[in-house]
DNA sequence: CTTGGAATGTCAACAAGGCTGACATAAAGT
DNA sequence: ACTTTATGTCAGCCTTGTTGACATTCCAAG
């Protein structure tokens, strides 16, 4: 349980001491709890889940990308995603259109009802993190998207910065 | 799709418009896979899965807490609980003490094994989190954990900060 | 042109880890 | 004595990960 962090009596980093770090992995917990409470509830109510959720926002930040590109931000195997994105289209939510370049690609879209259903759960997630925003001033939402940015994996970080690209 | 943000051409409220909280939330989601990838290798190598990770590192916080009180602070049900519980006892790496002025309460302590895990995995997490502390400085330091705290649902919150308390 | 390999997506089956419900036991509390 | 609390266990279900097998499509080398 040694300090590896500062070399005592140090200037400023004693923001990096062991008991730092780990105030920040249990606050990274118990938040990403509040992260996902809003949509769990409505997705539940629904009969979907998280993976549902996610598929969703990723459709609708990208309309038209392909299941592969999805593989690759969900970072989980095309047969998990496909059970989810099963549902959804067989629900009506997504539409899978076979592509017309390359016919082996599925460009997917959300419908109407899926649009519906993503405004539904990204306001709930969005009045939450307006709140905290709101509550903690642009500076501290700086330093909360520096370190989240910092803490990614660098392909995760690839991802992060093409939506920013796209989106804005 | 409005923007109920910022009442446009406000000062400094530009943080809060619907972009921004989006980036947040995908901040959020990429950030928590990073937070998350080395303990969840060094796991899954021994057979063992995020479940047990978190029994070990709340049991580590707070030795000789009992079944309830994990129960609280995870979030789950006590079968769910159990069966990870069940396990760590059973390869001897948590060892569950019946209660000496509640006898019945099981008070639970990570043994010389369990400790060594929990080292080994909070070793890993606390590492990245450091070299993303290091790379941001500590303003943004400060901001990360003020908007996570905002973000907590207030049981959660209660939780985090009797951890606080007690680990100081 | 054909043919073999790579890319893409689907189906089936299994495992982890959530959940609910029912029930047992022991210890406290009233 | 009766009730409540803390814990454990059994059974069964659901979501969402995994691997393996397979079909389709595209492309490039022969």
């Amino acid at each position: 349980m040694a300090d590896t962090g500062a070399p005592a009596g140090n200037e400023t980093l004693l923001f990096l001491t062991d008991d730092q770090l780990r105030k920040g992995i249990e606050a990274m917990f118990f938040a990403y709890r509040g992260f996902t409470a809003d949509p769990d509830r409505i997705l539940s109510d629904k009969g979907y889940g998280r993976a549902h959720h996610r598929a969703i926002h990723f459709i609708n930040r990208s309309p038209g990308t392909t299941v592969n590109n999805l593989l690759s931000i969900l970072g989980v195997t095309k047969q998990s995603l496909n059970r989810v994105l099963r549902t959804l289209i067989d629900d009506g939510l997504v539409e899978s259109r076979v592509g017309t370049r390359d016919k082996r690609e599925r460009h997917l879209f959300l419908t109407e009802a899926g649009e519906t259903l993503e405004s539904e759960l990204s306001t709930a997630q969005r009045n939450r993190m307006r709140s905290a925003f709101r509550q903690v001033g642009p500076e501290a939402v700086v330093g909360f998207r520096q370190v989240l940015e910092a803490m990614m994996d660098s392909d995760m970080r690839r991802h992060y910065v093409r939506l920013r690209e796209a989106g804005e």
